[in-house]
DNA sequence: CATGAATGAGTTTTCATTCAT
DNA sequence: CATGAATGAAAACTCATTCAT
């Protein structure tokens, strides 16, 4: 009765697996994740892996980018609201202290952003999610009057992911302690 | 008679295996350095890795953190020459073109900072190498007037290496275009 | 058509490994039964030991206990046969002549007695299977009216296994040469 | 001037490699005793185990022969002291006690017996060692006026071993436990 | 008498992928 | 759509032994 068609159930194995992949990745590395942990960890068919996708390598990458794709456009309308540089800058370096550089979502980045500059297709995919958050940070920065809007969009990116790196090693890298420096950005 | 020591060509063995990670771990990624690859490509015979080193992990890891020591040691007084704030920023700047994001330093320092987030040996090791330059770094914004001098290097810092890791995706991330922005830090 | 499942295959070749091992303990010693021949003398892909098997430490535990439980199983009913305890007796012994000291089954006792003194797991597992055959034997030394039946089982299993092991040094132990001694512990 | 010979010196390094190996078969088993295991705990760079040595195996054996020699030659005195069959029973079941079946001495008994099934020369040696100890004990029963003391020693010879086998499974085995039974045999 | 670097085959274990069912 | 057994290469690491010094 309740009982999902065929198809349906399909569709949430192959979700079940991006989404165990997104988790593994940080876990252990995204060379590390393996078909068969994957499968387990999903609670899966150790087959279904390649039933599902080509390969593993395109289904890491599908994962990966599904979730990066994900936070950022959480991360759009907090942006929208913002209404003054201040507090644009403000909500950026909040969602800063998320990121301890060790967590899952940094390693995510880092891991994805690592394996697109060896894969051709991967960084092409990657290159376009960066470049609409990137868009839509020049022109909130053009409507706040900011200046050269573009360069400081992505220069504040680049700072944003170098903070997350250099956190892993110094944890005391705070927004709040450099918040001021940041300020001068704008 | 010119025959070295046995003892001399096991520190040359060492050193070239040394070597030759540091060239494989931004090729082929950290994890997939293997210990025949690196033996083959150092010209070496496999059991010659474990034999010198405790493990392919602390191999990796001398290798990588000496490279790693070897720039920024290179790179000190570069900057201390500089007369300027402004001379600085541009000393820095323009190292930082010879950094594609996917040129060997520059995946071999994103996959330190990887390998760190998961060792703590390492995390600490590349922690103290990345306050040393931090140090320098400080001390020559405080001689040249800079306020908050060590906020902002460690800003800098990370800004430098988070474009490093954009560029490999966004390739137009060029020292000049960017340079009027980085000039606000200081 | 009678081609059999592919489960049903999994398990003969699960079975042929544990078989093989249980062989080859004996033959090389427990710690140079390699996965490498286990496989080649089973005639099985080398892959699949530790496709059905955790490590190879387990598989040969399972393979030695298994097979040692067969050992004792059998002789239950045999003992069980007897009418007197010299009856008793005597069957003990006969079975003992066919124990060389040099015999797979032999050295596989006492391959299995030296790894259980190495493994917690292994060393309560084969506890059980002695307990459950003194348990057995102090039985039927009880109903044939032998004093300290407990004490007298523990002593005689101990006595069997330790001319086990020196006939591999003392070819002349035989059974019938000792019977005489062996009769007064009853 | 107290610095000894160099040939001094090489007969201590020859007393250590083998007091090293003794130690080192119990702990961890006689075929996982590593040439470059033994030569550190021994203190000794590895190249001198094959030059005092032919073969690792060879040290083995002599080591383990040696101390076991040196067990057997120090419980003799101790035998011939006894005044009554119930005092060299007493004797030797005190020493049982000091055999848990996982201290070291019951391991290498253990360990050499099972080598010796498999290395002719090992068994001759080791078998000489103890037909020596047979033939003390059949004296001092004959002397005790013991039945048939030849095969009385035999046989008591085995059920010690045996014991020692077993309490290592079963460690309630004691000495005091099992003395009713094992009088039985005098 | 002693050193310790070197060798190359050995070890256990894990891998992505395929395919018969 | 799903299963899970199978493959064979590759992983990290250890080995006994040799030998130039």
């Amino acid at each position: 009765m309740a009982s999902p068609s065929a198809a349906e159930r399909g569709r949430q194995v192959r979700r079940r697996l991006l989404s165990t992949a997104a988790d593994l990745i940080p876990e252990l590395g995204w060379m590390a994740v393996s078909t068969r942990v994957l499968a387990d960890r999903a609670g899966v068919a150790p087959g279904l892996v390649h039933y599902h996708f080509a390969s593993l390598q395109a289904l890491l990458a599908e994962a990966a980018l599904g979730r990066i794709r994900e936070l950022l456009d959480g991360l759009g309308p907090l942006l929208e609201g913002a209404a003054s540089p201040e507090e644009l800058l403000e909500t950026m370096t909040a969602s800063l202290d998320g990121f301890s550089g060790r967590d899952p979502m940094s390693l995510l980045f880092v891991e994805t952003y690592l394996a697109a500059a060896r894969d051709e297709e991967l960084r092409a995919a990657a290159g376009t999610i960066v470049d609409d958050f990137r868009r839509l940070l020049t022109r909130l920065l053009a409507e706040h009057g900011v200046a050269a809007p573009g360069e400081t969009a992505s220069v504040f990116m680049a700072t944003v992911d170098g903070l997350m790196l250099h956190r892993a090693l110094t944890p005391d890298l705070t927004a709040a302690s450099l918040a001021p420096v940041l300020r001068r950005m704008f």
